[in-house]
Formats: structure tokens, sequence, C-alpha cells
DNA sequence: ATGGATTATGGTACCGGTATCATATTGCCG
DNA sequence: CGGCAATATGATACCGGTACCATAATCCAT
């Protein structure tokens, strides 16, 4: 009555560090050290475990580890959509960085919604993990109440200018978008469109629109409010926004787009419609995604680290988790403008 | 000294179960119940329940949970790499349907590699999760071995003649490769490359590749080897392997590929030599990305329902975990051949 | 009214590791 | 060669939920 088994949910009994550990002939908590800090246990004995754990082919049970050593070694990110390749870079960066640490991803999407993004940091600290990653600094009021008293280590990519919860990994959206701006001016545009991506719960779009209208200032361009709109961030909505823009006003020489998607659709347009660019109109974007630079003609656009910016936000996640109490940090990882064949060259 | 706590790792001890019970007058287990499955509980006990859990800020401790009823919610997935559009619109899909039934993703990107395809799974396996997708049917043999006899569910989304572990979702890509062939042979071209992307430890590409084979001898065209070409998936690569296959075969008509990516950068160099597509050279592509349909000519390619087979695989994995035992399903979830204007309208 | 089924709740042990502290062993130095 | 520090290993309790079975309360049909 001793070795009956009574588990329902359960196979047929799994293996686990006791089993290793009397083959092997030690405490079980050997068998663990061995595994977690391989130096702390004698050579031979480590070798007759590492023999045991093979041969009864042990899978450690990171669950009950990570229940009694209080950290699970789990980062939780949440992108705003799985359908933009600057997201998805983002999080390779991070999984790399992670993976080599031996870390791992637990990731969400939240559809662009903060709602939704509070219902996902529930259930990342629920699952306890060890740090968060977020997109942006705008959430709700609870979810941002939840991760302060959590405690729990969190860095957002976004904006400079936003208030972070805790680290945060980023570039000035409004300077990138005002730097383009001159460079557009540069250009002799005028009449200057621009395309953002919704800007609901979104600062950092906000913060793109605050750099354009900043430069339309300026540099002295025309202030004309219909000459912006707000474009969902697909191929074809942007065929269709410039379509509307240049009925209204026909006479606008160049569209800049608060994402590089936008601004290709845009390119595609053009060429559809005969106009050239960028004599006849000029085309910039924002982010510098990989085909940004193989269009025909190449577009100008903000170039951004996007894989480093994944990359350094989880090195400062894992350098936090490892000790270094860097409170409230911030990274500028700065942007840079690339001038292609689709805005004027500037003389 | 009952009440002093020596957590070291620990902070300011959480609220748990038995904190909640205790302010609701009830045990732990019911405080369980009242969160699991609150039809289990008497509607006032319940709301009493509810009204502690929210006045305490209670936030139940999954990994706890997870490892006392021997199931982790989570579910495990590997994607060769996060740059492909298509790979992170799979993941997508299945983060969707996962979230909407209580489920996270654990996420992991093998670098193309089967090797760190396994020690992945082995991270997965330790973690507990509850189901494992993995993207092909190559991998190592410890691999498939220890997810045999974990006895996990695993998905895997590939060509449907593979042997699979447990489930899998896919279509035949030797037969779309065919189809495609077939449209290219009735446009009139006889000298018809292909570029495939590296097909180590990848048996949708040598599926392609065999239908691409499959269509040269069924429809006598040209099956000069150097014609083919196996080309790294990123736009720089594409264009120019483009150029050398111009150089070795100047005279070839057509080219197809095993990848969206690489037809659209050979479309962008086609553009840069001033070749006309299609009448000159048709391309073709597959996996129909949504760019494809915008180029300039649009992309003539083999169309997947991407988001629906990453839904679709965790549906199964979901089904299975719910208890309805299919074993060994294998869903074919079809393709369809996209004719756009790279290739030339067949009369 | 009464027995048996049904529903609501609780006691207890246990999931499978590891933190913590204690003990045994070895090494080194004067 | 004794004594103390450093190193290697072990005993025990506990992490925070939930499975399992028991018990109490409620209900209904006869």
């Amino acid at each position: 009555m001793s070795g009956d088994r009574r588990n329902s949910t359960r196979q047929t009994k799994r293996i686990g560090v006791r089993d290793v550990a009397r083959l092997a002939a030690v405490a079980p908590i050997t068998v663990s050290r061995a595994l977690s800090f391989p130096d702390s246990v004698a050579p031979a004995t480590r070798q007759r475990i590492m023999e045991a754990v093979s041969s009864l082919g042990y899978i450690p049970n990171r669950v009950a580890g990570s229940l009694s050593s209080n950290q699970t070694r789990l980062i939780g990110a949440i992108i705003p959509t799985f359908q933009s390749s600057v997201a998805t870079e983002f999080t390779g960066g991070m999984a790399t960085v992670l993976r080599s640490r031996g870390y791992q991803l637990l990731l969400g999407g939240s559809n662009f919604s903060v709602e939704e993004e509070e219902s996902l940091i529930l259930e990342f600290l629920s699952r306890r993990a060890d740090g968060i990653y977020l997109t942006g600094t705008t959430h709700t009021e609870r979810a941002s109440r939840m991760l302060r008293e959590s405690r729990v280590p969190v860095v957002e990519v976004a904006s400079l200018d936003g208030e972070p919860i805790d680290m945060l990994v980023g570039f000035s959206n409004a300077d990138a978008s005002f730097a383009m701006m001159r460079h557009l001016a540069g250009c002799g545009y005028r009449k200057v469109a621009f395309f953002s991506l919704p800007t609901k719960d979104n600062e950092r779009q906000r913060g793109r629109i605050a750099g354009y209208r900043r430069g339309v200032e300026t540099f002295g361009l025309d202030p004309d409010p219909a000459l912006m709109a707000e474009v969902h961030m697909d191929l074809a909505s942007a065929t269709r926004s410039l379509g509307e823009l240049l009925e209204r006003r026909p006479d606008a020489e160049a569209l800049f787009c608060g994402g590089d998607l936008l601004a290709i659709g845009a390119l595609f347009e053009c060429q559809r419609r005969g106009l050239r660019v960028p004599e006849d109109f000029g085309v910039a974007g924002f982010d510098d995604i990989d085909l940004a630079g193989f269009m025909q003609p190449g577009l100008t656009t903000v170039h951004l680290p996007h894989q480093m910016l994944g990359a350094r936000a989880a090195e400062l996640l894992l350098d936090r988790l490892a000790g270094k109490p860097v409170a409230g940090s911030v990274v500028d990882m700065g942007f840079e403008i690339v001038v292609r064949g689709s805005t004027r060259k500037v003389r």
C-alpha cells in the first residue's frame, strides 16, 4: 500500500530526482545541484549522476523547480500584432538573447488593445514570469498598477518621452519624424502628406505625428489637415488611402508614412497610377523593413535597429534579474534617416 | 516563531489561496474551485470569495497550480525563424486560438537547425508544456524519441507525406509544386529554373523540388541542373542568384521559387535589369505572402492559408487535450494556384 | 417522514523540485 | 599532528496550489 499509484490525471509515474538519486546513490538535493550548478558537486559524483540521468531518461520538471526556487526563467512578451515584421523582429532579437541565457519566451499578441494587453499581463503574472516586455508606454491603469505592485522587472520598447513603468528602450519617435521632415523639406517638397497608423493607445504613432507637425511648422510647409490620414496597417488600406488623398489634394507633392508598409503600398499605387517617384511625388517611410531597400525606387525611411532593440531589451531584463539593480533605466537606441530613391536628391 | 519569514529569494510574502480563504471564511480548496470552476461553488460563496480575491489583489500562482494539477496550459511552438512572415503568421494563428481557450504560447526559434530544435524540445518538455508544435517532420533521432516517450500531443505543420510523430497539418508540397509547373508549362515556358531555400533538414523544400522535377519530366521541359539553385531566404540572396542564373543560362525563360520572398527578390532584379515580366521572363513563387499580390506585376504563386494552418494545428492540439483521442490525425489543408501578372496568360 | 441521491464544502496529502541549515570530509598550516 | 577553514553531501521542510476522498447539507420521491 505504499507503492500503489492513484494518479488519475497522470500516466505511469514519471522519473523524478528521487529515482535518479537512488540510482546514483546520492541524495535528491545532490542531483538537483549537479544539474543546476555542476561545479558545486565533485566530478566523480557528478558523472555518476549524469549517467543515472541519461540511463533513466530523466527530464527535470521545471514546474516544480520554479515553484520551489521562486523563479521561472520565463519572460513574458506582448506584441501588438504578429502581422508586423517589426514586431516579430523585435521578438526574434529577444528570443535569441533569452535562450542564450537559459530563459524562455512566453509570447502574446494584444491586437493593439490595452484591454487585451491587461489580460495578458495578468496571465503572465499568474505564471510568475521573471520579467515582462511590453510594446509602448500606454497601458490600462490596472495593468500598470499590477505590474508595479508585482515588482517584476518590466521593459517597455517605446518612445523615450513616455513615462516608463520600470525600464525603457527606444528612441524618440517625434525627433525621428521631425528629422525626416527636414529631409523632405530639403528636397523641396512643400505639400507633404502624412499617413499614420491607428493612434488609439499608441503613443509611438502620436510621437511620429507630432514630429510631422513640428516639421510642417518649422519648415513652413502646407499645414492643411486634409493632408493627414489614419490608415490601417496593411497594403490594401495604404493603396486605398493614397487614392483618397489624391482626390482630396491632387496637388500633394510627397507622402510620409508612419510605417514602411504604408509607404510601400503607396509606392505600388504610384506605379499603378503612373505617378513618377520621386519627381512627381516623393514617398518616405518609417522603420526600414527589409523590403524598403529593395523597392524600385528604394524607399527613403527612418532606419531602426529592430533586432537590436529586442536584444537590448532582453539584456536589460536579464541584467536586472542577475542582480544588477539599475532602477528606471532608459536606453536611447537612436535612429537614422536613410535616403533612397523615393525622395528627390537634395542639391 | 511561527509568523516569521525567512524568505531570502522571496520578497514580502505574497498573497495566497490560504489568505483569500481565511478572509472569505472558506477552505482553500473552495477558493481554488471558485476560480477554476465557478459553477461548482454556491453563488453566495463564490461572491464572497471573489470579493476577497479582489480586495486582497490576489493573483493565483499558476506554477503551483500546474505542479499540482499536472497541466500547464502551455503549448510550446518551434518555428525555424522569426524573419519569415509565413512562420509568424502561423504563430499568430495559433496564439489566437490558444488564448481563446486559456492556453499560452511558449515560443522558440530553431534557426533551421534540428539540433537547436532538439534542445528547445527538451526545454519545453522540462517545462511540461501540454502540447508541442513543430515545423516539419525532420527532427533528430533523440528529439523524436523524447517526444514519443513523453506522450505529449504533438502537431507538425509540414508536407503530408512525412512520417508524423503524432498529428500533422499541412498539404502536399510536391503536388503544389507540380501544379505550378503545369501552369508554367501551360504558359509556354520551356526552360524553367527553380530556386529552392536551403534543403538541409527541410523536407518541405525537398518536396517542392520533387514537384518541380516531376513537372520538368512530365511536361518535357529543359532538365538542365544548371537551372536549379539553392538560395538563402532573403532578398539580397535572391537578386544575386538571379544574376548568376542568367549568366549560366541567359536563355532561361521562367523562374519558379520555393518561397515568395525569393520570387519577389527576382522580380525586383528583373525590373532593375529591364527584363520584361512576364513576356521575356516568367516568375512564380510559393506561399502567397501579402506582398505577392501587390507587386507590379502581381506574383503568380501557390496560395496557402497560413493563419488557418496555425489555427487548425492549435485546435487539433487542444481537442486532443480536451480528451478527444484522435490518434495520428493528418489534416490536408490544400493549396491553390493563384495566377497573377508575373506569368503569361494561358490561352 | 425517511432513505438515497445530489450538491456544497472541507481535511489531508501530495505534486517534484530546491532553500536552508547541518554534518561529514578533506585540506592546509604552523 | 591538532585545529580550523573550505568543500562535499545530506535531512528536512516547504513552495502554493489541487486531487482525492469524506462529510455535511439539501432535495426529492415514495
